[in-house]
DNA sequence: GCCGTTTTCGGCCCGACTGTTTTCAGTCG
């Protein structure tokens, strides 16, 4: 398999260069150039190394990357440094990009922090607010020091947590590596990734092998790998170049199940299950499941769980939340799964804010197996992402239906639209233009901060529309950055069943959302559920994953799932639903 | 720094929102 490693270090590379010179005041049509070309080295999919081997000329045929970003990362891909990037941090302290990454700091606030108060850290610039020295500067009153304040411990909270999305593929890519090397029998994503957790602070890797030494000595010496912190028999511990930290724990061949238990966790799940180990007369570890010195099982998963009588549990339901108790009662969920997938329920064309044009995506599906895509640009409220004005909608559909009629309808394109919810509850879209779309998603994009009440209000009146089939990315939070708007979901999901309407997991990497727990909470008032990427380029397709890992963890069946049903199936409900 | 039925320099999205401000700067999407 394809691994795009080199891509996240180049984009990492980029994207701080464009946060430096922005600092610096550069020209923000060039810090743009380089975080739009950052952006889409992580969209791509295709290793940056294959298409450096057609040279700086091919590198300069991709979008956003010209002359001058192609000999970049021409550079880093033969030295593995760009000079520009280590100039600038010369110039810049690297603490005030941190700072920079709270929200409601940008170049300007920095730079007056960093000049008047000398803030180079998170920390300094947390003293700044709790002392009201930020108040000197110009421009600052109480409410904007609280408003920071609160941000940065949205930022702290987050600590190094990453979204999963951002680090799974990488994962994959280590795991692969591992299993090549001669001395390794098997090698998994362990931990919380493995669980399809929606951040991950670090990867955990798991390799089987009789000689451990042999295994983290290859590992440290992995090209991706940029400091090693601790590398011995059995485990090694490493920062790659991303900044992430990876752990590899090695286990002997027979222990490989007993291992993978272990490290996958979640510590809560592990310890109910050594508490009842210790009720049966067994003791639990890394190493096996053990009666006396005797070992009774550890060489797969399904031995140990086994052991304590139980059936295997699937690692997105190792969260102690009444599993273990399911698993007992032989009452484990059917969990819905990414093959059951049988289409995509909400992408973006270049209609509005996306980057792949209707045939690309349809080809995109088309490679994926799907039988439908739902393509849903979004309505012109949210300007920032071009929406299709109103009186355009049908020349859009027009264009829909032409691709349908070239592809004989494999997949399917059903004319959609991502329809913004005003602050009232009204919608972007008036009656007669909603009624020509075949499904219409609603969704909030502003107006975050309106109080519970109001909230809720909103969006019960958004679903109350005749022609809303679901809602999309109900929370609107954006992971690290953006907090869950405040809404009473109980009633929001009455509501929503009583007008037999779906709410969706958007599986977009920076949301998810609906989150797992909100998700069961649909699941267990019987909502119907919709699965989508959100995707704006055809890339971000690989995100359905990232939707089904969610359901999952939500303890959600094919049943309950939206597109899990066929083209036809799907256009009776979306038809039932307009009654 | 990218891009171009403008091929070579000038344009690049720009309005809403917030908090602070007496008319606006900074940030965000």
């Amino acid at each position: 398999m394809e691994t795009a490693m080199k891509n996240a270090e180049i984009a990492r590379i980029f994207s701080e260069i464009a946060d430096m010179l922005d600092f610096l005041g550069d020209s923000p049509f060039r810090v743009r150039a380089y975080r739009s070309a950052a952006r889409y080295l992580m969209d791509m999919e295709e290793p940056i190394e294959r298409v450096a081997e057609g040279g700086e000329k091919a590198l300069d045929e991709l979008p956003y990357i010209g002359h001058d970003l192609a000999a970049k990362i021409l550079e880093y891909l033969a030295t593995g440094r760009v000079r520009k990037h280590e100039e600038l941090k010369k110039q810049v302290p690297p603490g005030v990009l941190e700072v920079m990454r709270v929200p409601g700091v940008g170049p300007k606030t920095a730079k007056l922090l960093y000049d008047e108060l000398g803030v180079d850290s998170l920390a300094a610039f947390k003293e700044a607010l709790e002392s009201g020295r930020v108040l000197e500067l110009p421009g600052f009153g109480e409410k904007k020091r609280a408003r920071l304040l609160h941000n940065l411990e949205l930022v702290e909270a987050a600590g190094r947590r990453r979204p999963l999305g951002e680090v799974l593929w990488v994962a994959r890519a280590l795991v692969e590596r591992l299993e090549q090397l001669p001395q390794v029998e098997h090698a998994a994503l362990a931990g919380s990734a493995r669980r399809y957790k929606e951040t991950v602070g670090d990867l955990d890797l798991l390799a089987a092998s009789r000689r451990g030494r042999a295994v983290t000595d290859a590992f440290v010496r992995f090209p991706e790998v940029d400091e090693v912190l601790l590398s011995g028999a059995s485990r090694a511990t490493v920062f790659l170049k991303t900044g992430l930290q990876v752990d590899l724990k090695i286990v002997e061949p027979d222990a490989w199940g007993s291992g993978l238990q272990y490290f996958t966790g979640s510590k809560d799940h592990s310890i109910h299950l050594r508490t009842m180990a210790l009720d049966r007369g067994l003791k639990i570890n890394e190493y096996g499941v053990w009666k006396g010195a005797r070992r009774i099982a550890g060489k797969t998963e399904e031995e140990v769980y086994s052991a304590l009588g139980l059936p295997w549990i699937p690692p997105p339901l190792r969260e102690d939340r009444g599993e273990i108790e399911a698993a007992q009662a032989g009452a484990l969920p059917e969990l819905v799964q990414l093959d059951q997938i049988k289409g995509d329920l909400q992408v973006h064309s270049t209609w509005s804010d996306g980057k792949a044009t209707l045939e690309e995506l349809a080809a995109a599906a088309a490679e994926r197996g799907y039988a439908y895509l739902a393509v849903t640009d979004h309505s012109p409220a949210v300007r920032v992402a071009g929406g299709v004005p109103p009186e355009k909608v049908a020349e859009r559909i027009a264009a829909i239906r032409a691709v349908n009629e070239k592809t004989g309808g494999r997949p399917y394109l059903l004319a959609g639209a991502e329809v913004d919810v005003l602050p009232d509850g009204r919608l972007d879209y008036p009656d007669e233009v909603l009624a020509q779309l075949e499904i219409v998603l609603v969704a909030v994009h502003a107006h975050f901060s309106l109080d519970r009440q109001r909230q809720t209000r909103r969006i019960l009146k958004a679903l109350e529309n005749p022609y809303v089939h679901v809602l999309a990315h109900p929370t609107a939070r954006h992971l690290g950055k953006r907090d869950p708007i405040e809404a009473d979901w109980e009633k929001i999901f009455e509501t929503a069943r009583a007008l037999g309407k779906a709410v969706e997991i958007d599986g977009y990497y920076a949301r998810l959302d609906l989150p797992d727990t909100l998700a069961r909470r649909a699941g267990e008032l019987g909502l119907t559920v919709s699965l989508s990427t959100d995707a704006h380029a055809v890339d971000h397709l690989r995100f359905m994953e990232l939707a089904v890992g969610t359901a999952q963890r939500a303890w959600l069946g094919p049943d309950r799932i939206l597109n899990t049903r066929n083209l036809k199936e799907l256009q009776n409900w979306l038809e039932a639903v307009r009654g």
